[in-house]
Order: C-alpha cells, then sequence, then structure tokens
RNA sequence: AGUCUCAUAGCUCAGUUGGUUAGAGCGCUACACUGAUAAUGUAGAGGUCGGCGGUUCAAAUCCGCCUGAGACUACCA
C-alpha cells in the first residue's frame, strides 16, 4: 500500500456535515450565478415551458409548500440536463379575499367599515404592504430548498403592467361577446350588508343548530282536470304538500318542483287546524313522515281526525304543469311582477324522498338550486327582500319587517311565525313545528345569512364548454383520473363563471356601464383609457365633479405614481355617445389573475408580440396541489381556451395532499404542523426532498412523518457517503484520477455494475419522461443500496486493498468513479446539494487531464448533460447471472447460519444441481465470487441426471390456464404430483399427451416449469428455481485455515481499536501457551497473517502471564502488538 | 348530495397486461459479519390484500354494492 499522500486529491465526507455541504453549495451557486448560466448555457430555442404557479406571502410557507415544489424543480432540472433551456419565472399572487380579511382582522375592522372609517386608498395600500409581508420568508425557503426560481424579475399580480395585461385579456373576451351582466344566489349576511364568500362559510362555528319553525304548505291546485287525470279519479278540490324550514321564503315561491321518477299519493285527510275533509298530494315513500301508519284506512268512509285514505298513485311525471293558486298573494307578488312563468309544477332531479314531502317549494331569489331549476323550466322570480333583510313594499302586513332578528329588536317576532299562523286559518298549512338543523351564519356579527340575489359578471363558458373539453383531452393529467374524473367532470358540468367580487383589493374589472345599466363598455389598455379620458372630458355630459376626478385620474397617469387599483380607477367617468359609464366598482376573482399569467407575466401584449408569446406559451408543464383543480388549472384552462382555443399546458402534475402522520390535515389549528425550515435545518434539504419523493408517486397524498426523513439520510445519504468515502480512502492513497478515454473493463463485476449503470440511466430517463418520479427514485436507491454498495464494493474491496498498481485495481478505480460521478448526475434533480458537491470533488482532479470539455469538466452537475447510456455496457445476461450470484450466496449464508457455521470458517465446497448443461457456463463465471463470499473451496454442479437430487415441475398457468380452462385445477395436481423419474422422461420429449379428467391435451414440455427439489442426504436451501446443498465436513486444514483467519480478524480489530493508521505496520508476538493446533495453524499461514494485518515481524515467544490475552474459539493466547 | 381518490404486515409503501409461496424498508427478536463501521448480512415473528357478492379454470388485481378516510364542488326544500 501506498504512502499517506500529502494533500488529498478528494476531499473527505461525513454525513453530519451534510448542512454544511447545503450552505457551501448554495453560496457557490449564487457566487457563480450557476442558475443562469443553466439558462444561458442551453440553445434558445429549445425551451421547455414551465409556469411558476404563483404563491401568496401573506403569511408562512408549510412544509406542503416543499412538497409541490420539489416536485416543479425535479423536473424542471431533469429537463435542463437533458439540454432544454427551462425559463422559471417566480411569480406573486397578491390580491383576493384572505388577504382582505387579514388585513380587516389588523386593522380591527369589516368590510363595511371601508370607505367610512378608513378610505379605500388606505385600505389598499394596507394590503399591499401586507401581501408581501413575507416575501423574504418564501424566497429564503425557496432557497434553502434548492428549488431554482428567477425570483430576481417574478411577476407580480398588482403591478400596473400586469394589470394592464390582465384588462387586455378582459377586453378580448369581452369581444368575443363572452361577458354578461346577470347575478348570482350568494349567501348574504343582511345583518352585515353584505356578501359572504364560502370561503367564510367554511370558517369553523360558522354552521349552528339553530331551532327554526318550520312549515308543510298546502298549495291549492288550480288545474285539477290535469290531477284526476294522472290519477284516474274524480275530485272537485287538492293540495300540493311542500315543506319549508324557511317559511319566510314563501311569499316569494313562485314554482313546485316535483322528481320526475317518484311516487307520488293523493291521500284523503283532515286538515289538523281546520278539520276540513281535503285531498293532499304528497311523495308515497313520505306519507307516514306526516300521517300515522296506524290511522291507515282501507275503505272510505266519514273520515275521524288522524284518519287518512291513500285513493292512487302515479309518477312524478305525470303531475308536471300543474297550475295552482298562489300561496301568499300579494301586491308586490303579483303575477304580473314575475318575469317569467309561476305558479306551476316542475320536474327537478335534485327531488329526493329523504325528507319533507317529495315536493319542494322553489323560490327562485333565495336559493341556488331553485334559481337553476327555476331558469331550466322558464320559471320567473320574486325578490320580496331588501339588502338590509327586510321585506319590501307591498307585503302588506309584513313589509318593513326583518327576516330574522339582525339588529336585536326588544319586541321582535319572527315573521315565520305570523306566516304559518296565517298560513293556519285559511286551511293552507297541514303541519307546523320547530325543527333544529344546522344553518348558515355569518361568522362577524353570528347572525343567520339569507341566499340573496347579487349582482355579478359572467364568462360565459357554458357557451365555450365543447372547446373546453377537447383542449383537455390534450392535456398529460398526472395522475391520468384528475384530469378525465375531476376536472372533465366539472368542465361536463360547467357554469358560467362568475369573475367579479365586490371587494376593494384586487385589479379593477375593466368595465364601465351606462345609467341603464345595460350597455357597458371594456377597456383593455392604458392608452385606451387615456384616449377615451379626454374624449370624454370633451364632452358636456359630464358635470365638474365629474370632469375633476377624470382630470385628477388622468394627472395620475401622466405622473409615475399611477396605480390601477381602486379608488383611482373608480374615479373615471367616460362618456360615449349620448351616454355616460361609471365604472363597475368590483374587482376581478383572483384566480382570473392567475389565470392570466402566461400573457400577463410577459406584459403581453404591450412589451411582448404574439409571435414572442407562442415561444412560452403553452407551458410544457405545471405542477400544484390537487386542491387546484378547480382553481388555477381551471382558469389557466380556460382563459387559454377563449384566447389561443388551445390548452394553457401540455403535462401537468396534481400533486397530492400532505397529511401529517396519522393521515390527518395539517392545520395551525390542530398543532400539527411541521416547520419547513426547521425540518431543513435539522436533516437537510436533500433528505426532505428525496424523503417526499420517495415516499409516493406525485399524486397520492403523503403522510409526513420527520421520522421518515430521518431515516431517509441515515439509509440512503448514509450508503452513499459510505461508498463515496470508500472510494476517496484508497483513491486518496493511490492518488487516482480517472482517464475516460481509455477504460475497457474486463473485470466480471466491473462489467456487472456499469450494466446495471447503463440500465439505470435508461430506467430513471423513461419514468422521469412519463413523470413518474416516484419510480425513478426507487431504482436510484435500489442500485445505490443493493448493487454498488453491498455488492460491487463489498465484493470489490480486495482490488483496492492491493499493495501496488494493476491494470485490475485501475479497473475498479474506474468504474467506481464512473459510477459515482454518473450517479451523482442522474440524482442531481432530486438531490440537487450534495450531488453537485459530489460532482465537483469528484471531477476537479479531472479538469487538469481532460484533453477537451467533457461531461466531467463542468463547473456543476446542474450544466452537465444527462448520462447517455453506453448500450454496448449493457449485458443483461450478465446482469442476470449475479442476481444468480446473489441467491446463491444468500442462501449459502442462510444454511452456514442454520447450521451455525461462522462465514470464517472455510468450508470445502457446496454443491448446485442444475437442470440445463449450459447453466454450468454461467455459474462458473461467478464462481469465483460466490467462492469469496461464502468461503468456500469448490463449487460442485450437479449435472441433470446424475439422480443426486429430486426434480420439482409446475404448470406454466399463464400459457397452460388458456388450452386448459376448466381442467387447469386438476391437470395442476397430476403434474405437482410427478416424480423425478417422470419430470426427467418428459424433459427429453418436446411435446407429450396429458389426460385430465378424460380428456387428452397436447402440451408441449416448455409450458412445464421444471424446478430442483432436496438432495436425499444433504442440508439443502431452495429459493427461486436454486437449489445449493453445503458439505459441512471438516478437515484439520479447513480447521487451521479458520484458526488463521479468526487471529487476522481479532489483529484487525485491535488495530482498529488503538487507532492505527490503515497504512501502519506492526509486530506481533504471540504466545499461543502450548496450543499446538495454534502453533501449526500460525505456521502455516504465517504469511497469509502477515500480510492481512501489514505485519513485519511476527514471533512465536512466549509472554509473561498477565500479558493481554484475546479469545479465539474459546481458546485464549497471550499477544503484543506494537505500531513500527 | 354530487364528482374523484384511497384502503395490502405494528408503521411507510411496492405489487407491471388477472397466473398460484403477496414483497421491500422501518420497528421488534435472535444470530452473525466488520480495514466502508453511527454501515452491513442472515433468520424469526407479523397478512382471510377494508367487507359482501359477481365474472373467471384462476382475483390483491376486473365488475357491482357496502363501510371507512380524504379532496373538491354544491347545498339541503
Amino acid at each position: 500500500m501506498n504512502q499517506r499522500p500529502e494533500k488529498s486529491i478528494y476531499p473527505e465526507l461525513n454525513i453530519n456535515q451534510l448542512q454544511q455541504i447545503e450552505a457551501d453549495i448554495l453560496k457557490f451557486w449564487k457566487d457563480k450565478a450557476i442558475f443562469q448560466k443553466s439558462l444561458d448555457s442551453k440553445e434558445p430555442d429549445n425551451r421547455f415551458n414551465f409556469y411558476e404557479g404563483p404563491p401568496s406571502a401573506n403569511g408562512m410557507p408549510g412544509i406542503h409548500h416543499v412538497v409541490g415544489r420539489t416536485y416543479k424543480d425535479l423536473f424542471c432540472r431533469y429537463k435542463s440536463l437533458q439540454g432544454f433551456a427551462v425559463p422559471r419565472k417566480g411569480g406573486w399572487d397578491t390580491h383576493g379575499l384572505p388577504i382582505e380579511l387579514q388585513v380587516e382582522k389588523k386593522l380591527q375592522i369589516t368590510k363595511e367599515d371601508i370607505g367610512k372609517k378608513i378610505s379605500i386608498e388606505d385600505y389598499n395600500q394596507a394590503c399591499k404592504e401586507t401581501v408581501l409581508e413575507f416575501q423574504h420568508v418564501w424566497e429564503s425557503l425557496t432557497e434553502q430548498m434548492g428549488y431554482w426560481l428567477d425570483l430576481e424579475n417574478p411577476y407580480i399580480t398588482y403591478k400596473n403592467e400586469y394589470i394592464e395585461s390582465v384588462w387586455h385579456i378582459v377586453k378580448e373576451i369581452a369581444n368575443k361577446n363572452l361577458i354578461y351582466r346577470g347575478y348570482t344566489i350568494q349567501p348574504y349576511s343582511p345583518a352585515a350588508g353584505t356578501g359572504l364568500s364560502t370561503h367564510e362559510l367554511n370558517q369553523p362555528g360558522a354552521y349552528k343548530e339553530v331551532s327554526d319553525t318550520t312549515a308543510v304548505a298546502c298549495f291549492e291546485i288550480l288545474e285539477i282536470d290535469k290531477v284526476n287525470a294522472a290519477f284516474g279519479i274524480s275530485i272537485e278540490k287538492a293540495f300540493f304538500l311542500a315543506w319549508t324550514t324557511t317559511p319566510w321564503t314563501l311569499p316569494a315561491n313562485t314554482a313546485l318542483a316535483l322528481g320526475p321518477e317518484i311516487n307520488y299519493s293523493i291521500v284523503k285527510s283532515l286538515n289538523p287546524y281546520t278539520k276540513e275533509v281535503q285531498h293532499y298530494i304528497l311523495a308515497t315513500d313520505l306519507i307516514e313522515q306526516w300521517f300515522d301508519a296506524k290511522h291507515l284506512l282501507e275503505k272510505d268512509k266519514n273520515l275521524e281526525e288522524k284518519e287518512y285514505l291513500v285513493l292512487a298513485q302515479t309518477k312524478g311525471k305525470q303531475l308536471s304543469q300543474i297550475a295552482y293558486h298562489q300561496l301568499m298573494p300579494f301586491e308586490a307578488n303579483a303575477p304580473q311582477k314575475i318575469n317569467g312563468a309561476c305558479f306551476h309544477t316542475i320536474l327537478g332531479q335534485f327531488v329526493t324522498t329523504t325528507d319533507g314531502t317529495g315536493i319542494v317549494h322553489i323560490a327562485p331569489s333565495f336559493g341556488a338550486d331553485d334559481r337553476k331549476v327555476a331558469n331550466e323550466n322558464g320559471i320567473g322570480e320574486l325578490k320580496l327582500v331588501d339588502l338590509s333583510g327586510k321585506f319590501i313594499d307591498g307585503l302588506d302586513w309584513l313589509s318593513g319587517r326583518y327576516v330574522k332578528d339582525y339588529k336585536d329588536e326588544q319586541d321582535y317576532k319572527a315573521p315565520d311565525i305570523d306566516i304559518v299562523i296565517s298560513l293556519k286559518t285559511q286551511g293552507k298549512a297541514f303541519n307546523v313545528k320547530k325543527y333544529i338543523h344546522s344553518y348558515p351564519h355569518c361568522w362577524r356579527t353570528d347572525k343567520p345569512i339569507i341566499y340573496y340575489p347579487l349582482d355579478a359578471w359572467f364568462i360565459r363558458t357554458s357557451q365555450i364548454k365543447s372547446q373546453l373539453i377537447n383542449n383537455n383531452h390534450k392535456i398529460n393529467w398526472y395522475p391520468e383520473s384528475t384530469g378525465s374524473g375531476r376536472f372533465g367532470q366539472w368542465l361536463e358540468n360547467i357554469q358560467d363563471w362568475n369573475f367579479s367580487r365586490s371587494r376593494f383589493w384586487g385589479i379593477p374589472i375593466p368595465i364601465w356601464i351606462d345609467e341603464s345599466q345595460e350597455n357597458f363598455m371594456t377597456i383593455g389598455s392604458i392608452s385606451e383609457l387615456k384616449a377615451l379620458i379626454e374624449e370624454s372630458l370633451s364632452s358636456n355630459l359630464l358635470n365638474e365633479t365629474e370632469k375633476q376626478d377624470n382630470r385628477k385620474f388622468l394627472d395620475k397617469l401622466h405622473s409615475a405614481d399611477i396605480d390601477l387599483h381602486k379608488p383611482y380607477i373608480d374615479w373615471v367617468t367616460l362618456v360615449q355617445g349620448d351616454k355616460k359609464y361609471k365604472r363597475v366598482s368590483d374587482v376581478l376573482d383572483v384566480w382570473f389573475d392567475s389565470g392570466a399569467m402566461p400573457y400577463a407575466q410577459h406584459h403581453y401584449p404591450f412589451s411582448m408580440d404574439d409571435a414572442n408569446l407562442q415561444k412560452f406559451f403553452p407551458a410544457d408543464f405545471i405542477a400544484e396541489g390537487v386542491d387546484q383543480t378547480r382553481g388555477w388549472f381551471y382558469t389557466l384552462h380556460v382563459l387559454s381556451t377563449i384566447l389561443f382555443d388551445t390548452p394553457a399546458y401540455k403535462n401537468v402534475i396534481s400533486n397530492g395532499l400532505l397529511l401529517d402522520s396519522q393521515g390527518e390535515k395539517m392545520s395551525k389549528r390542530k398543532g400539527n404542523v411541521v416547520d419547513p425550515f426547521k425540518a431543513i435545518e435539522t436533516y437537510g434539504a436533500d433528505s426532505l426532498r428525496w424523503y417526499i419523493v420517495s415516499n409516493s408517486a406525485p399524486w397520492e397524498n403523503i403522510k409526513f412523518d420527520l421520522k421518515g426523513v430521518e431515516e431517509t439520510k441515515r439509509k440512503f445519504f448514509g450508503t452513499l457517503v459510505n461508498t463515496y468515502s470508500f472510494f476517496t480512502l484508497y483513491a486518496n492513497l493511490d492518488q487516482f484520477i480517472y482517464e475516460e478515454n481509455e477504460f475497457k473493463p474486463t473485470h466480471e463485476l466491473d462489467r456487472w455494475i456499469l450494466s446495471k449503470l447503463n440500465s439505470l440511466i435508461l430506467e430513471v430517463a423513461s419514468h422521469l419522461d412519463d413523470y413518474d418520479s416516484f419510480k425513478a427514485i426507487r431504482a436510484i436507491q435500489n442500485y445505490l443500496d443493493r448493487h454498488l454498495s453491498n455488492w460491487y464494493v463489498r465484493l470489490s474491496r480486495r482490488r483496492f486493498w492491493k499493495n501496488y498498481e494493476t491494470q485490475d485495481k485501475i479497473d475498479a478505480y474506474q468504474t467506481l468513479y464512473l459510477n459515482l460521478v454518473t450517479l451523482s448526475q442522474i440524482m442531481s434533480p432530486f438531490a440537487p446539494f450534495l450531488s453537485d458537491w459530489l460532482y465537483i470533488n469528484l471531477t476537479k482532479s479531472h479538469h487538469q487531464v481532460a484533453k477537451r470539455n467533457t461531461n466531467y469538466t463542468l463547473e456543476s452537475v446542474h450544466l452537465s448533460n444527462y448520462p447517455k447510456a453506453n448500450l454496448d455496457l449493457i449485458d443483461l445476461e450478465l446482469e442476470k447471472t449475479v442476481d444468480m450470484a446473489q441467491n446463491i450466496c444468500s442462501l449459502g449464508l442462510s444454511l452456514r447460519k442454520k447450521e451455525k457455521i461462522k462465514v470464517r470458517q472455510p468450508l470445502n465446497k457446496i454443491l448446485i444441481p442444475i437442470l440445463k448443461e449450459e447453466d454450468e457456463a454461467l455459474i462458473r463465471k461467478i464462481e469465483a465470487l460466490v467462492k469469496a463470499e461464502l468461503n468456500i473451496k469448490t463449487i460442485d454442479i450437479v449435472p441433470p441426471n446424475s439422480g443426486l437430487f429430486q426434480k420439482k415441475a409446475k404448470p406454466k398457468f399463464k400459457e397452460l390456464g388458456k388450452i386448459l380452462g376448466k381442467d387447469m385445477g386438476k391437470a395442476q395436481e397430476i403434474i405437482q404430483a410427478w416424480t423425478t423419474e417422470e419430470i426427467s422422461k418428459i424433459e427429453t420429449m418436446s411435446e407429450f399427451d396429458l389426460d385430465v379428467n378424460g380428456k387428452t391435451y397436447r402440451i408441449h414440455s416448455a409450458q412445464i416449469e421444471i424446478l430442483t427439489d432436496d438432495m436425499p442426504g444433504f442440508t439443502v436451501a431452495r429459493d427461486q428455481g436454486i437449489t445449493i446443498a453445503l458439505d459441512l465436513t471438516l478437515d484439520q486444514s479447513l480447521i487451521e485455515e479458520g484458526i488463521a483467519r479468526e487471529l487476522v480478524n481479532r489483529i484487525q480489530n485491535f488495530r482498529k481499536e488503538a487507532q492505527f493508521e490503515v497504512t501502519d505496520r506492526i509486530n506481533i508476538t504471540l504466545d499461543t501457551i502450548g496450543n499446538t493446533e495454534f502453533d501449526k495453524a500460525i505456521e502455516t499461514y504465517r504469511t497469509y497473517i502477515m500480510e492481512e494485518v501489514l505485519a513485519d515481524n511476527l514471533s512465536m515467544t512466549a509472554l509473561p502471564k498477565d500479558s493481554e490475552s484475546i479469545d479465539i474459539n474459546d481458546i485464549y493466547i497471550n499477544w503484543k502488538i506494537f505500531k513500527i
């Protein structure tokens, strides 16, 4: 062995250094602008476009953000390695409700205070300051986790350029006549005077258990003939029964809905309040809900109280379009006030018989479902409650009363009560009772909400449904099911997109509407706005204030501090023709902001023309959480379909969610959140990333457990560090430097691991091309752990120990080096830090000797090219053979274990029976390996027909199943019962007849699988078709060799404990205390022992009794060992 | 309520187009190995593949229903 050199070529590496390495590499990337170089070094038109879904930086990032970003970074780095330029512009989502709510909380105000206690200007300023409050934290996480993203020039959605692009898009959509004004039924809080988002409704505690008055109302039928016809009866008067938990909506009733396939009965009974005999229609299944079955009569008679009779039954579809009398007619809800048909029955699939009467009271302005079914049937609607929650004028005794107690009035009486009393006295109520149910409440006022029609702007997405679906088919979804299922289903049932929000902090909708509320115009750019303002100023339609405001805005436009947000934009009043246009005060849905990102991030079309945009559009790849399906994924898709009729992205991963180790969603409330910074600090970003990716496929949920990260670090990175350390230990001693051009491996192990390596290169690439990072990373793990470390290195160790330069040793170095460098490249998308460290430190030495610029002389692994598989080096036959060797060794070791014979004790031979002559050559190839690994002298191969072992046969089910069909089971029994002789006979034939259940089948021998079984007289082990037997007899020479090996082992342990250097030489004195067997063993193996332990002298002398002693197979000897 | 996903060892997960001993890692137990050593090997215990039914010669795998977990959307008259 060479002397330890002064300088190491390859620095040492320890598992505890990983965090320091990450910090060093980060600094290196920054100092040398490696990210920028990775973009610049590629052919600019060979682009792989990635879109970053903008996070909002108004809060701390969580560990789940690391998950999505790991996948984003992984595939971008991989594509970069493959030679693509992968621009990755960062972005920040800056608008939206969560931010507004956060600011309201911070300022301790509510929405109503905005514009009163605080000016919109100040409010929006506060939002702007809040929204990027945590930007530096996000940037620091991005950096620390190794997510390469252009943070220098991010797109920010509140910037004027961004807003202008969005305006352009809104105008484009308007130009296609896809924008209209309408209203939506939204949760509305009369107490707070504001609409609520579903998000607010989902606040904990928003749903409360309340006790409400419910009523079953009786709607008297007008067209009784139709009822008689449908039931085949003849009566004069009948009622539909409909149940409601909100009697106050009954004046607004305009229709009744029945289920087409539901059975309805007509029941004769007394009205419980008026005691009149009447006929009622309700769902058959629900009769017993309202009538006591024990009072059911078989035959008609004079009805007593509670008694009832079922006259006839029919399907709901027979009862459609039947007119009824209005339940509660007033002036304000007279038919002429209704903008459509009214007071007849309609059919709705949503009607169920789970509760109520199977007939649903429809008040279209107070329920989304109601409105939908009403629209479909041309039913009109009534808005009988104003925005403060009061009944409007024209409703007699109801007018002016609050629907619910919004004001905490002293003597408040719910209109519900008066309504049901009124119905009772008129014989229009069948049942009235209290009912406890959960109902949404306003989280600010604690008052019940109502569903109320509010003005809103829509994009006619339903009109472009087929385009949307068609374009969705062009997208590769990972997993596929999200695209066809969740997203596809959503598109199939698409509703028009309500893209307006009556909030303040958002992109102002660039729409101006005239006083009639019928005409509107859309502004698509700042210059257009400017021109129109100037034009409007010359019109005499504007009053002085309006002109002043316009001028004020114009001044702002000309100055540098122009801000397109509210309130400034609301100053603008426009004139066109003879009409004055005021701006719609709403802002855009934030999802519109992010969906516009492909265009707005480039300030398209103002700073980038169409031709250039096409270079960055559509995205080749995006990745976000599955919860974005109806968020970002959707709005990207809608906008690109409208603008260019193409998808906005070609490949999309919808990654799963991050749950805690119990499978529960992480939330601050539960206190089960994991701090990403802490995780990175403790285990390193590489370990964290590796854990995430190797845990499951990207689209599966992850049950996150820090213990798993630790295990990853220990298992994978520990093994990697060990393998590298092994290499450097000897490579430094021998001053090894890789020579790339002259390498022709000859050693079986070298050829094998290189074959494995090249197979790995192909396998990883093919999985990553499928966006299956999980399979890719598992392949890498398997290769490193099972093949490179635990087989190649373990078996090759002796080759590195050799004392002199041989071709074999150089080959071993070359092979291991090649594996390590290639591995650093393959794993670089997954573990960008350590892989770069490895690459840099392994290739540094190579830079000087390299004759040209190659894949191994680059500044960083991330600038290198994905290794090209050398197909010539892939030898599947060899890979299979080594698999067999591993198998044999494992079997051999298990036999030794069973027989309690240490591996250090050499044994004479093992026996391996083979079924085909050609297998012998295979085994001979790996003979040396197996012999060394199992510490045996020879391998005896037992030829097929030696009669020494038994055979077993098994049908090949896949092939024979088709032929034998039902007889398969019986055939299996027959075949497995065959004796060794019968099997041997079958083997000589290519085909034979098999009788099963009286039928004869012609079967090929190849359709039978033959296995080796027992070897009588030997202890055998069997697995995967291989059987081995171990010869356990020990002779004197084997025992002596065993002693020598034990001694070497003890001396090596001593050297280690005494912390001798690997190269230190020693002197040994031994005293066997008269044990002649030991004396003889040591004499025989003297040279072997001295070589193994680097001893210059080995003397056998008596030592003092109190000398250090050592135990070998329960025999004690004394020794003395010196370092020279 | 609708749409979708998931359910395999104590834990985290594999299991290709259905094919006969259902695998790996962790953890546990025992033994071994050890000049890569906070590493490693071998072995053991641990599974009616969520339940029921169906298709098939053959089901963890395909189909139906149910149960449980989760996501999104909507909302209960």
